[in-house]
RNA sequence: GGGGGUGCGCCGGAGUAGGAGAGCCGGGCCAGACUGUAAAUCUGGUGUCUCUGACUGAAUAGGUUCGAGUCCUAUCACCCCCA
């Protein structure tokens, strides 16, 4: 495997072209190319570890490099905002010198928070009250905090802020939602333009296409995203629950959609299978908490199936 | 050798001053779940059987009693004290 070169602290801006398209398969949708980040290189399709809190859990750094090969990892602006607290990062100098990862990295907004931490929260045109789950006090995020919260933070790649719905999902709130998303991706646009990296590199902000199941919603969606030209497109709110058929309809829907010469991130995705099956459909960019949470749960992927480590018959 | 105490589930603990147990809590084990991380978490199972219901079961063997895990006798095992 080729290793990504390195760039760290790069005061150049890296200019428009963020992505080389190396090459496409013949027999599939499946893509290969380099995505070109302040922080190194990235080879696609690439799948990134979830650290939320800035670490991915129960792997060391050096493992995470050497052994694991991560080229990018991700992080969590709620969680991140929470605990340590945007501040204590922004006094280390930004989140790559708090967990010393020179690498890419990326930060989830706090969108998939409004899925997960559903409960806890309410949704406003303005933002998100969200009550913590830590110690119940009350925070706000809106797209501009969230573009705020993650110029202090001061990852490579920036999410939109956005509502990622359940499933199943009625049309009608889907719907709502969607163009919710779509307004607070233009706040966020105008705010990131407004605002500057905080360490001396250029943070690329990605849109979310949203949309739930429904392919008018998605495919509108889509085209909505791909019109605001940006570097890289994320599809957002699948593998929340519905069958893999609807996540990988609506998937290759949006892949069709979106413009060629741009990265694909499906967020959230997934499974080894879903992986593998999301690549051929044209996504280049993958997350999932499945691999670590699993594998501290003693869950493992093998040839022969899945084996829980942990039980009496695996022990020596 | 003498005296005292304790014995039920795979393990540990709780409880029972004769009256409803396949039955409390924890662990272990077994199975399952987990998809932009409120998750080293959560759910279910864990005596036997011909399994919507039965049967057996409180160290072992007897006894007292309408009724015994509980009381009595003997035996066995373990713990403590004395010699």
């Amino acid at each position: 495997m080729r290793k990504a070169s390195r760039s760290i602290g790069a005061k150049e801006d890296v200019g428009s072209n963020h992505f080389d398209l190396l090459g496409v398969d013949p027999s599939s949708k499946a893509r290969a190319g380099i995505l070109h980040l302040p922080h190194g290189d990235v080879e696609t399709p690439i799948f990134m570890p979830v650290g939320t809190a800035g670490t991915v859990k129960a792997v060391h750094q050096q493992e995470l490099k050497d052994q694991v090969g991560a080229q990018i990892i991700l992080g969590n602006t709620y969680h991140l905002y929470l605990r340590p607290g945007t501040e204590v990062i922004q006094k280390a100098g930004g989140l790559h010198k708090f967990n010393n990862w020179n690498l890419p990295m990326l930060t989830d907004s706090g969108g998939y928070q409004v899925y997960s931490l559903s409960k806890q929260r309410k949704i406003k045109e303005e933002g998100v009250k969200f009550r913590s789950h830590i110690d119940g006090s009350l925070h706000v995020f809106t797209p501009e905090s969230a573009i705020d919260i993650q110029r202090k933070i001061g990852a490579d790649i920036i999410m939109a802020f956005d509502e990622c719905t359940p499933y199943p999902c009625e049309e009608k709130y889907a719907t709502k939602s969607m163009h919710l998303t779509h307004r607070w991706l233009d706040r966020c646009l105008t705010h990131h333009e407004g605002t500057t990296g905080l360490y001396g590199y250029d943070q690329i902000l990605a849109p979310i296409v949203q949309g739930s199941t429904y392919p008018h919603l998605r495919k509108q969606s889509a085209e909505y995203i791909a019109s605001k030209e940006m570097p890289i497109n994320a599809i957002g709110g699948l593998s929340v629950g519905e069958p893999h058929e609807e996540m990988y309809a609506m998937t290759s829907l949006v892949c069709d959609t979106l413009p060629q010469d741009k990265p694909r991130y499906l967020m959230g995705v997934g499974t080894p299978a879903n992986i593998l099956e999301c690549i051929s459909l044209g996504i280049d960019m993958f997350d999932c908490v499945l691999p670590t949470r699993n594998a501290r749960h003693g869950l493992l992927y093998t040839s022969r199936g899945i084996v829980h480590i942990r039980n009496e018959k695996w022990k020596q």
